[in-house]
DNA sequence: TACCAGGGCCTTT
DNA sequence: AAAGGCCATGGT
């Protein structure tokens, strides 16, 4: 295990890594991030145009953090085309090397059932108490997200723990049928995406939103457009007819992008709101 | 169809 | 100190 270094333009990682995407990376104070993916940990860095990883060697990058983080996206071609759309060339402008995660995706489905009408802070702590609980002990510290199996076999007392309320159910459901098998993840990758979306709304506490985060960022589906409350009044304020149907096909990373700036505008969020 | 609970933390008043 | 609101959903 050593350090990876991978030339890349723009990488933001205080972005990319705190916007809310994911809930399991850690600013270290010396500006690095460090995580756990994949059931393994890593710490990351960019500076100077390169990113650099900590804790892993050539060939897991390339078979699993290169896809994670997205390093293969023409990043500038899409910044390019979303600066055609006045709103997004700000949103762009605001935050360029802003990315998509791609998560797991039991990981991503779990986790943003349990960010349903929540605030990051506390997403990332309910989160970190699963895992802590539930999820197998790495050999270099912490734990990897639990697996569907482990945590269908669990009660609602058992999550009482994480402090996650009204939401211990809703983990349970989709933990029982992702399990069973009635909800299949890897499917949910590659089927048509209004039946991969049907697939997951059976699960008790998934809705439209959850359904398509958990497309989004755990199975990279690009055209999913989750619409928070935050979206929807930038969409309501400066797409009252929808955004342009040309970014359609990679609505996904535009939300991500619209997100990010609209969360830390607060002149939006009071314009809009009135 | 239109509320409203549910749990807890952070932010604003 | 108190109230409001949160990367929603299901139930009434």
């Amino acid at each position: 295990m050593g350090t990876i270094t991978f030339r890349v333009q723009d990488y933001d990682l205080d972005a990319t890594l705190g916007c809310g995407q994911s809930f399991r990376w850690l600013r270290q104070h010396d500006g690095s991030w460090q995580g756990i993916a994949y059931g393994r940990k890593l710490r990351v860095r960019s500076a100077g145009g390169l990113f650099l990883l900590d804790g892993t060697n050539e060939e897991e990058f390339r078979a699993l953090w290169l896809r994670y983080f997205d390093l293969e996206r023409d990043y500038g071609a899409l910044r390019r085309a979303f600066s055609q759309d006045e709103t997004l060339r700000s949103a762009v402008a605001f935050a360029p090397g802003l990315r998509l995660l791609r998560q797991e995706p039991w990981e991503a489905l779990c986790s943003f059932i349990l960010s349903q009408n929540n605030n990051i802070p506390r997403i990332r702590g309910i989160v970190e108490r699963l895992c802590t609980l539930f999820g197998e002990p790495l050999e270099d510290g912490g734990h990897a997200f639990p697996t569907a199996q482990r945590l269908a076999a669990l009660g609602e007392d058992d999550l009482a723990p994480i402090r996650s309320g009204f939401r211990a159910r809703y983990v349970l459901d989709a933990a029982r049928r992702v399990a069973l098998g009635e909800v299949d993840l890897s499917a949910a990758c590659s089927m048509p995406l209004n039946d991969a979306r049907a697939m997951l709304m059976q699960i008790c506490g998934v809705g439209p939103k959850v359904a398509d985060c958990a497309l989004l960022y755990g199975c990279g589906r690009v055209e999913c457009f989750p619409a928070d409350v935050w979206i929807k009044r930038v969409v309501a304020s400066f797409y009252p007819q929808g955004l342009p149907g040309q970014f359609a096909p990679v609505a996904g990373i535009a939300q991500q992008y619209l997100f990010h700036y609209a969360r830390h505008l607060e002149d939006w969020g009071q314009k809009v709101g009135s």
